[in-house]
DNA sequence: ATCAAAATTCCGTTATATGGAATTATTACG
DNA sequence: CGTAATAATTCCATATAACGGAATTTTGAT
């Protein structure tokens, strides 16, 4: 609601650019479609694009003139070894995952009051999920991934961000606080996530919460797959492997990278 | 040489001061360090900095004071990296890949006169290439699937590239430019790479183009592997699947997307 | 071939990015 | 535990480069 506060600085009108061509995708968008979303004129935005473009964080596909994100972008990230390299660090256990369940397995690490999916692995079975591809982003609370990690989070912090996101879930079909409050119970009980919050009928998914060594939940691995490949029989087994990983992972994940946890002054401003 | 022709917009500055943190890596740096780095005053600096973290571009770690890139970065480099869906098209070839051949699986997309490494899956032998990690870029020509995709290029651009690239292949000791075109010969002849360009020793590849419906190459699939798995009795096998799977990849690859193919004008250029 | 619309360049004006100096916070050391 | 040293952050007058309107070129449609 007042996340522009008067006039935002010229480089943050620039990375506003860089958002508005991410939603332009693969195939790109014109001069004039990003000026008209960005509200800038056609010549401040040309000069941007140009700028970006000569850096290599923007390409211009060689026909139609399009504008999109280069690979540079790409490479950066990749380089950087996001949360604190967690991605790399799980890639084998993901792996591993998929190949033993031979479903679609998520990482998600925390971010705020999302989880951020950071790699998935493919199964089998085509997957249409909240979590969706690789960068999505869904409030904490709303997947079993998701809801793992808000389980366990401690109590202060865990009373913000459902304060938080409650209106938030409900604007994508969540049903109410109660419901929300009995199944982080549950989780939180049980260690594991499984309920089918308001899902696509016959898919099902289970997430379990990566734990660091300070108890933090910083993560979460899940899957998704058909509704009939996680009943009884399956289920505990699955859940076994599962925390098997998490566990592992958690022990691995550095206690002293605080960009995993959460910046307690935000927790304060609420 | 002449990358920095007088003076950059404030914006490329600013993607400069990106490009600093990214070599940061996920412990992040200290202000003073970036603006040592960048040459700008800290000043100047620190408010690009919280700029970039207002935008979520960046973020400060909680002790330190330090900055690193942030998961929005990420977000948005996920979906740079896709160039044109091929990551996620390749993904299930790469998956069957490692697990038929239980090598290291790479997928290089062709970025004007480099390949970039998109994906890896690790086999059981620790490989170390040039390609390296997801989002290495190396000059083409240099390495199994990069010389592969050089071969494959129609011949003005190959030789637009060749002029480009030998002074840059010779910097990371290859050899010389009468060596290259030999190469690239045979390896167009026989439609894969496996020659040892400068490798390390007891490694070996195989590396085999992406062409589109167009005819042009536009990526390469690779392996990397231990030299004693390559031999007679192998390498025939490994190069037929290898091509079974680069050919089903490349007819799925949409030929009117214009941004996996070289800019013309570009050429031009040389 | 002709026209309309978009892309790109130009330029005078104005907003804002800049670095030095001042202030506050953090770290290192005795 | 206190003190010095170093870094982070804020402030401010000035220079700079970002801005949009208008002119020009290119592209795309009919």
């Amino acid at each position: 609601m007042s996340d522009e506060p008067q006039s935002a600085s010229s480089l943050r009108r620039a990375l506003t650019l860089l958002r508005i061509l991410a939603e332009g995708g693969s195939e790109g968008m014109r001069l004039k479609d990003i000026a008209t979303a960005s509200g800038a004129s056609q010549s401040t935005v040309h000069r941007a694009v140009q700028d970006l473009a000569t850096e290599g964080f923007v390409e211009q596909i060689a026909s139609g003139k399009r504008y999109r994100l280069g690979l540079d972008f790409f490479v950066l990230a990749a380089r950087a070894g996001q949360a604190g390299g967690l991605r790399e660090q799980a890639r084998p256990a993901l792996l591993r995952l998929s190949a033993t369940l031979n479903d679609t397995v998520f990482l998600l690490v925390r971010d705020r009051f999302d989880v951020v999916c950071l790699d998935r692995i493919e199964g089998p079975f085509p997957i249409r999920s909240f979590t969706g591809d690789i960068g999505g982003r869904v409030p904490l609370g709303l997947g079993q991934g998701s809801l793992a990690v808000l389980a366990h989070l401690p109590e202060d912090e865990r009373e913000a961000v459902i304060r938080f996101n409650v209106p938030r879930l409900m604007d994508r079909g969540f049903l109410d606080e109660a419901t929300l409050r009995a199944a982080l119970e549950t989780v939180r009980a049980q260690g594991w996530a499984n309920l089918n919050t308001g899902l696509i009928p016959g898919m099902a998914g289970l997430g379990v919460p990566v734990i660091d060594a300070t108890g933090m939940p910083v993560a979460a691995l899940s899957i998704g797959t058909l509704a009939e490949r996680l009943g009884p029989e399956r289920l505990p087994g699955v859940i076994r492997i599962m925390q098997g990983e998490a566990k592992q992972l958690g022990a691995r994940i550095n206690p002293f990278d605080p960009g995993l946890r959460y910046p307690s002054r935000l927790l304060a401003g609420g």
